[in-house]
DNA sequence: CGAGGGGAATGTAGATTCCCCTCGGTGCCCTACT
């Protein structure tokens, strides 16, 4: 009863507020549950309705709604997004380094008052305290964590407050929580549950194939052939497109090279002016670039229907970035070309990428002084002498060998039975090892995915966790005739079954394809086994839950 | 890890080869200066 009640209730905001006469199950679903003031986390493709997700439920509760959201450029198109509909009920706000004091102090003035029901903010912004305590007397209604692959993927180095969204929800006074993003492989998602300390949460997945889009790699024995091979495909493709490279200055490279071949196309990248980069962004979404040639900068929040083709200039470091650099193209249901130029070199940039392992007497430093008392990140930084990115980095890794704990207000304090400093660092290095071993399997998984001669949806899927039997019929592979459905005999090992090891120690099947099949392994990452050696070895042990 | 630039070595004039060094992605934020 009260779930038809609910349905109704959210089916008639979506329509009264939004004009959507329609809402997807799985869009439903997690709405119904953080109604009930469950969490949930949401993996939709770009364009299929994340945002409405948390919106319409925001729109159906009495406090404000917090939404955590890692780029400026993606929030104000957001806010344009909801204010543009000149329903004040749906106002949204935003508190950044953008605003003024003054601004800031409106816009908090607003959501008290109840004529703004959005809080855009970064979780930057969230960590001091002081900002903390103004967004909580708010007393938000719903947490929203947008992007929230970027916990896993930039919180480990590059904005490490991505990893403590879960102490800063808490320190919210904890509202129910929605994770939201584009593509989460499922340790990617055990991350995003365990970082922002989600209770059994509602996940919610939609499929993965796209069958519009055509798959193609290609291996590229020199940079001329990488060169020539991308000028083929430009030669037979319709604009427009993007074409991936791994630099700053690859990007201004190939697009001059273009352009002397007569292309028409655009560079970018992190590194130009904000002005000529928003321009740039804009021109490509209004048609007017058909060739944009850029780093990974470029991508997060496109919603362009017609992008007929993505390419990629190297290796992408893993499955997961593939595959969100692809889903932009084809939007609109139309065919539209992926196609993977790889070269073994292009592994040496994603190694250097991962980066080096953190310095032990550093976190010897920092486990030490935290054993003089509860102390505060600005007291532990001034003692230290480490900026704000480091402690933040060396501070998360001691958390998960059990050094350090945090409190509501964000405190710092030595858990009970916590390690010595001396061995909290030599822990909190071993964690770091495990953490690398993991990526550099994903670039492992991605460099087979490249060279392989099988089904590539199949492996694709079968790293995220969900098993294609039959050959997806719109890869190279499958026009060459190389790929092979599976047999119906059954898996010797049940899919997503834990499994044990005797060297890599516990692990989780993740998919077949062909004579092969992919386990995720908690200490060493990703693996691919061949099926007929793991049964006639009995190399794997299945393990009970 | 590997590409690419700069400079030295080679061995006798301008070019080739080799070695060493540096650089390489993603973006919040704040502060000091125009």
């Amino acid at each position: 009863m009260m779930f038809l009640f609910r349905s109704l209730r959210l089916r008639r905001a979506a329509r009264d507020h939004f004009g959507w006469n329609r809402l997807r199950p799985a869009q439903l679903d997690a709405m119904r549950a953080l109604l009930r003031g469950r969490d949930a986390v949401v993996v939709l493709p770009t364009g299929g309705g994340k945002s409405a997700v948390y919106q319409v439920t925001a729109s159906l509760l009495k406090g404000p709604t917090v939404v955590i959201s890692p780029l400026l450029a993606l929030q104000q198109d957001q806010i344009a997004n909801l204010n543009d509909r000149g329903n004040p009920a749906l106002r949204a706000v935003r508190i950044s380094s953008v605003e003024t004091p003054a601004k800031q102090a409106a816009a908090l003035q607003e959501l008290r008052a109840g004529t703004a029901r959005f809080l855009f903010i970064t979780p930057e912004q969230l960590s001091s305290p002081e900002r903390m305590a103004e967004v909580k007397a708010l007393r938000p209604a719903l947490v929203a964590v947008d992007e929230a692959h970027c916990i896993s993927s930039w919180g480990h180095d590059f904005r490490p407050d991505y990893l403590t969204i879960g102490h800063l929800i808490r320190g919210l006074g904890r509202p129910p929580v929605v994770a939201l993003t584009a593509t989460a492989s499922p340790p990617m998602r055990e991350d995003i549950i365990a970082r922002l300390q989600l209770r059994k949460p509602k996940v919610v997945l939609t499929g993965l194939d796209r069958p519009n889009l055509f798959l193609e790699s290609t291996h590229c024995p020199s940079e001329d052939y990488r060169w020539r091979r991308l000028l083929k495909l430009l030669e037979e493709a319709t604009p427009p497109g993007i074409v991936y490279v791994p630099t700053r200055r690859a990007a201004e490279e190939l697009t001059q090279r273009l352009n002397e071949a007569g292309y028409e196309a655009t560079a970018y990248h992190g590194g130009m002016a904000a002005g000529v980069r928003t321009r740039a962004h804009e021109a490509f979404l209004a048609d007017r670039v058909p060739i944009m040639v850029a780093t990974s900068a470029f991508g997060m929040g496109i919603d362009k229907p017609n992008i007929r083709f993505v390419v990629h200039m190297a290796l992408p470091d893993s499955p997961d970035s593939y595959l969100q650099e692809i889903g932009r193209a084809g939007r609109d249901g139309e065919p539209a070309h992926a196609l993977l130029l790889h070269r073994a070199e292009d592994v040496a940039l994603q190694r250097f990428f991962n980066g080096g392992a953190p310095d032990l007497a550093e976190l010897r430093t920092v486990a030490a002084a935290l054993h003089s008392g509860p102390v505060t990140k600005t007291a532990l930084a001034k003692t230290t002498g480490y900026n704000a990115r480091k402690l933040a980095a060396h501070l998360s890794l001691l958390e998960q060998v059990g050094a350090v704990a945090t409190g509501a207000k964000g405190e710092l304090s030595v858990p009970r039975f916590a390690p010595l400093p001396d061995q909290a660092a030599r822990d909190a290095i071993a964690e770091h090892g495990r953490y690398q071993a993991g990526q550099r399997s994903r670039t492992d998984m991605m460099r087979r995915f490249a060279e392989m001669r099988g089904c590539r949806v199949q492996a694709l899927l079968g790293y995220f966790g969900e098993q294609l039997n039959d050959v997806c019929g719109h890869c190279d592979s499958c026009h060459e005739g190389t790929s092979e459905a599976l047999p119906d005999d059954g898996l010797p090992y049940p899919l997503h079954s834990t499994v044990r090891h005797a060297d890599w120690g516990k692990g989780m099947v993740l998919g077949y394809e062909k004579d092969r099949m992919t386990v995720l392994f908690d200490q060493v990452g990703y693996k691919t086994l061949a099926v007929a050696v793991v049964t006639a070895q009995n190399l794997l042990v299945l393990e009970r839950g």
